[in-house]
DNA sequence: CTGAAAGCGCTTACAG
DNA sequence: CTGAAAGCGCTTACAG
């Protein structure tokens, strides 16, 4: 037996669809009495309401999409449950899509986005302004995640990395380390950029006289080691080791203490983002905490706020998620 | 202005709606060359098909629901992903819901999912017969996932727990250990208890001399090192312990490792999941792998045949994922 | 307060 | 091949 619907409902009142509705949408318009009688029919016939013909009338999905580049990892992993918990706490469905290999794939994500949604929680290496201003349905509230976007057209929320890596620095930097060795992530990495940049800075400003040190890497553990044996090679060794990710640390930190080095004696090591396994390496890896729950909950409320005021919606409104620096063995004053 | 309908589609075609509607759904029914013209005229006008009338007709939502108790962490991470790409790879959309703290909030979670999904993958402590009876919406083809359920009612596919327990009890007692301790997961779980199965199981049948010893954990590496330090009271000691779960195991190593037991020399040490950390450790987790991304496109390949034929849906039908050893350096013969 | 009716944007028999 | 029309299940002015 199908589903019941309103009619069915309706009949088994004894009212108009019309009350249904209205008794069963906040109960205004209806006596408390016809209500009663109606709530109990519904009851009766297990009644829920369809959504798709509510959706078609009400112009209102309230579901929100996520698009997202991957799914895989401790970073999505908590993403998409801080995204999930604000939803549903807004009484939001999810709907998600990720992994989408090239610009096209995302595109295509997009539009079958399209009619589903209310709204759109954005991260994505294709979302650039040219991108957007193709694929994306205009008039559908959108928050940007971690873009590189620097155009002012859409609420954006991004991850604190200069900031992050100021910390880190200043922090090697109080311990009395002066030859700070940076490895870099990716070429063209976003994330990766930022924390050089924040490197950069703060070296310049609080030491200017310590020398800027770079060493390529690509965010795995293996070029991390790689930057591990070049830091070996070099005169004067460098003090300290800050790479751009943990897994670069982590990997550094084998080759050095292969190599017999002591941690942090004879050299600190620091990472960004505190993977679960930073606190297991030996020695545990001082890093940068990014509380990337909270990234996915301040964009959902970010979006929350469009679909409540789509009128004075606050395009080009910027927002950070703090990063946090987390003290653990591989860094202390060196004399201890 | 507003989204483009297909009567404005039809209108810029010159052509009645139901044109539209046949040249865009696979083009049988019109010429080539009016089809051709319906299309040019739905690219001009960017028109994309409103998605909730399209259900509201079709009784299609192309949508699949996925209830997981949480979305956190490893095991969902993967989960989640292989879902998504088999779904995707389906043309199916999904829809997400998690963290329903108790069984009222994972009903609701059903109810609310109602209407926007042609199927649902599930899996939630609180899914046993009388909840789905209750709450799953009849006729909706369903994939049960790691559920303590053993009725026949349902589709259900889990990971091989005990299968995998057995091939660690039989890799240890390969290498000579006779003395096997297994610490358990927390009471009722069921993941827990079926790995305790396939330890009884395999030590009966391919070592009935060795004694069966068991310790109590709750999963978390804390209960771990506790059950480490009362294996180390044991006497005579045993020469093998086997986790529940990595992170048990992991805390266990760290245990014997402080008294200063050699590992693998002294005792070795296995346990399962394979968590990423596992390689990390020192010295590396010898564990139980377990293939969770196929675990969900598997879930979704089985929903997948239910969409497709309605008609014969194998209730009841059951299907594991398969486990895999992977030896590392905390076991190996005593010898060395 | 209550109901009849229009209409949301589609698809699909049914005629022509 | 093509179009007019019915209908999917709702909500919401509009009357009464």
């Amino acid at each position: 037996m199908p589903a019941a619907t309103i009619k069915d409902v309706a009949r088994e009142a004894g009212v108009s669809v019309a009350s249904v509705s209205r008794a069963l949408n906040g109960g205004r318009g209806v006596t408390a009495e016809t209500g009663q009688r109606i709530l109990e029919a519904a009851q009766r016939l297990r009644y829920v309401p369809h959504a798709a013909a509510r959706m078609l009338i009400t112009r209102r999905t309230n579901t929100v999409g996520a698009l997202l580049p991957d799914l895989y990892g401790e970073f999505f992993s908590e993403l998409i449950r801080g995204i999930d918990l604000a939803a549903r706490s807004r009484g939001l469905h999810l709907l998600v899509s990720s992994s989408h290999d090239d610009a096209e794939a995302a595109a295509a994500a997009l539009r079958a986005m399209q009619g589903r949604v209310d709204g759109l929680l954005l991260m994505s290496p294709h979302a650039d302004a040219d991108f957007l201003r193709q694929n994306l349905p205009q008039n559908l509230p959108t928050v940007l995640i971690n873009t590189r976007l620097s155009g002012a057209d859409y609420c954006a929320l991004s991850v604190d990395n200069d900031g992050g890596a100021r910390l880190m620095v200043e922090h090697l930097l109080s311990l009395g380390r002066r030859r700070i060795v940076f490895i870099q992530g990716p070429p063209g990495n976003r994330d990766a950029t930022q924390r050089e940049l924040g490197y950069r800075e703060s070296l310049a400003s609080h030491a200017p006289d310590s020398p800027m040190m770079m060493l390529r890497g690509d965010f795995s553990e293996e070029s991390g080691y790689r930057a591990g044996h070049q830091v070996l090679a070099m005169r004067p060794r460098p003090d300290a080791v800050f790479a751009a990710n943990d897994m670069m640390a982590i990997g550094c930190l084998a080759a050095l203490r292969e190599a017999g080095l002591r941690i942090p004696q004879d050299i600190a090591v620091g990472g960004f983002d505190d993977v679960p396994m930073a606190r297991y390496v030996t020695p545990p890896l001082t890093t940068i905490q990014v509380h990337i729950a909270e990234l996915g909950g301040q964009a959902m409320a970010l979006l929350g706020e469009q679909l409540d005021h789509p009128d004075d919606v606050r395009a080009g409104s910027r927002r950070r998620v703090d990063a946090e620096l987390v003290v653990r063995a591989s860094s202390a004053a060196p004399s201890g």
